[in-house]
DNA sequence: GCAAAAACCGTGTGCGTACACGCAAAAATA
DNA sequence: TATTTTTGCGTGTACGCACACGGTTTTTGC
């Protein structure tokens, strides 16, 4: 692509749908837009015949076609979204099976970024049907059997219990009906979209953080706080890249790991002895402030602490130097992109990229700025 | 916010713009959209004379006005942005003034943002028109001038110089246009919006980095690599924010200060001199490869580096370990988000968060990933 | 009190697409 | 050949909004 300056413009190549060149601008102003209409006079037919050459519904000679869609390709024509939707006058339903988030601050955001790409995408009639499941699997379980009832255009879905998940999208793909997932994704050799990170990935940022952090105090804890079930591969994936980056760096016997287990119910679980000699602690999930909390209560300092997830608790913990570093997933986003891509693909039937990975931000005191960042 | 599981709908505020409670879903499958055509009926006139009240156009009796806006406030009429561009048929030019790009990865990457966007929104009658300067102040005034010639609605802008920045935008405020910056903000009193890095903090952070990754080795080496004239402010906010990290953690005196300012032409300009003693080097721009070539090639090691921005460069000391940190500016999204303002402010009409602060992306060689992230 | 000007307001058409409807010609059946 | 069925295709209208045009009413000046 070459570049002059002044008032010029880069081609817009239509057929390619992106730019190619350069032009003095006034040339643009030539409305060559191709029309329905404009086709219709081009291949002596009517526009009925274009429209239903164009949406394939038959009831034309294939000369016709022929015809029609010779001059489609020629001229590049693109249907006008906006006149497009504006005859269709429908509404596309999405499903959103997501966990209930009430007290679930991670949920409530990525909630709350499926709500603000709802509210930007209403007037293209994208409408939300909500379906949330408790975190259990009978919940989850019977919210699955109403989701492969409702009757929508596309499904926006956190597969937090993995084989109930698999076998529930199986089910789901004989609908034939765009997909998202978000936060894990269990999607064999990308048949779905994902909006989420990649959790090895993060674990293995983490590894490199600690391993960064501490100098000649190399004994690390992996401290699991889980729920009930704790299924998700994400939670294994961030634990296995994390060993993963001290294997790469040939490390795994200049540090000592070491692994505990507790029910998420406060710091109530926790004892002194679990923090002796220990350097740092990985969390890997979203808990780290009932480490940071403990540590705090009981006046123990010097412990480096890395976790994921700006919930509140965590942040207060960060700008108390207590937690070191935090991996932030984005879930706002991951909720507005996952409701984006079911936009794109159901109202302006564009080709989307199917994986979206989240970057993996870095948050420390420093870098941390609430809402407006 | 009340919720419960199964298909229903969050309801649509119409009047706030956001989602408010919950309902059936087949509740909204009455069409209770007001329309032009509906509200005249209410108010007993014609369409015609609620689009002119709507547009301000004129020509209508107070009490029309009056009886008519009442009932757009009362049912929250909101115009179907579709149908509206569809009639008005309007091409929106913006018009785009930034450094030109050839061989310059940073505002590369800056336009393809732009023109991502672009080619999103083309189809709501988005059309660029680029001006370009070079990296130097004549350029840049004889660009000024084409700029404020040309008739446009909407402008995005690099503010480079900073002086003739200011001067150029008092001028263009006369026009009354909306106007993005990117990059760095000249703003007063956040007057134009904004897309870009706090910079002051971004420095702010880059002074925590380091003095987490040095222990008790101190000597900070700060390390101005310029073009013939860099008086964007960026550079010295960041300088200023670097120096403010230390100074609020009381560092200033266990940390050892030194300056070196040379031109941007290779490493021919550094000498082994500059390096002697010095345990990380802060770069306050895109230009730390200069320095980590300059190591690398006089075997230097063991010295922290830190800089801004994922040049190719960069990058590739990054992964050689040689650069410890990157703060991204994400050029591309500025770009993207840039147009993104504008194309809301003039095709939705919409009100728009005047300065969007990009987060400081911290990259090490674990979170790099090219592209696709 | 009348004409001219100003203020007010409704109608109609177009934007590009979608689709129902129904007519005509061709093909199939009697 | 007459009749039905199928296939092909054109017409017309709707979607919601913008705006030009021209008509009607009110105001102003003399």
């Amino acid at each position: 692509m070459y570049i002059k300056s002044d008032a010029k413009q880069l081609i817009f190549d239509k057929k390619n749908n992106n730019f190619t060149g350069l032009i003095e601008f006034f040339n643009l102003k030539t409305n060559d837009i191709i029309t329905i209409k404009k086709i219709a006079e081009l291949a002596n037919v009517s526009p009925g015949t274009v429209d239903r050459i164009i949406h394939n519904r038959g009831q034309v000679a294939q000369e016709n076609v022929d015809k029609v869609n010779a001059i489609i390709e020629e001229y590049g024509y693109k249907r006008n979204i906006l006149a497009s939707n504006l005859a269709l006058n429908k509404k596309f339903h999405i499903a959103v099976f997501l966990p209930k988030y009430e007290n679930l601050e991670y949920w409530k955001s990525q909630i709350s970024g499926v709500e603000k790409a709802a509210a930007e995408f209403v007037k293209f009639g994208i409408v939300l049907d909500y379906f949330f499941y408790d975190f259990n699997t009978e919940s989850f379980q019977k919210q699955i059997n109403k989701v492969l009832e409702f009757d929508c255009d596309g499904l926006l879905f956190a597969p937090i219990f993995y084989e109930d998940s698999v076998r529930f999208l199986k089910e789901y793909e004989k609908k034939n009906i765009p997909v998202v997932m978000i936060d894990s994704n269990i999607s064999e050799e990308n048949k779905h979209a994902y909006v989420g990170q990649n959790a090895f990935q993060s674990g293995y940022l983490a590894g490199r953080l600690i391993s960064f952090a501490v100098k000649n105090e190399r004994k690390v804890l992996i401290f699991k706080i889980a729920r009930e079930i704790e299924s998700t591969s994400v939670y294994l994936q961030r634990i296995d890249g994390f060993y993963s980056y001290f294997k790469d760096n040939n490390d795994l016997t200049n540090f000592t790991f070491s692994e505990i287990t507790v029910k998420d119910s406060g710091t109530n679980q926790l004892n002194l002895d679990m923090f002796k000699d220990i350097h740092s602690v990985f969390v890997p999930n979203s808990r780290a402030y009932i480490v940071a909390r403990f540590l705090e209560e009981n006046n123990i300092k010097g412990v480096r602490i890395i976790g994921f997830d700006l919930l509140k608790e965590n942040v207060e913990y960060l700008n108390k130097d207590v937690i070191d570093f935090l991996i932030n997933q984005r879930p706002e986003e991951q909720g507005y992109l996952g409701i984006n891509y079911l936009y794109k693909k159901l109202v302006l039937k564009e080709a989307v990229e199917n994986t979206h990975y989240i970057p993996l931000e870095i948050i420390l005191k420093e870098n941390y700025f609430p809402a407006g960042k």
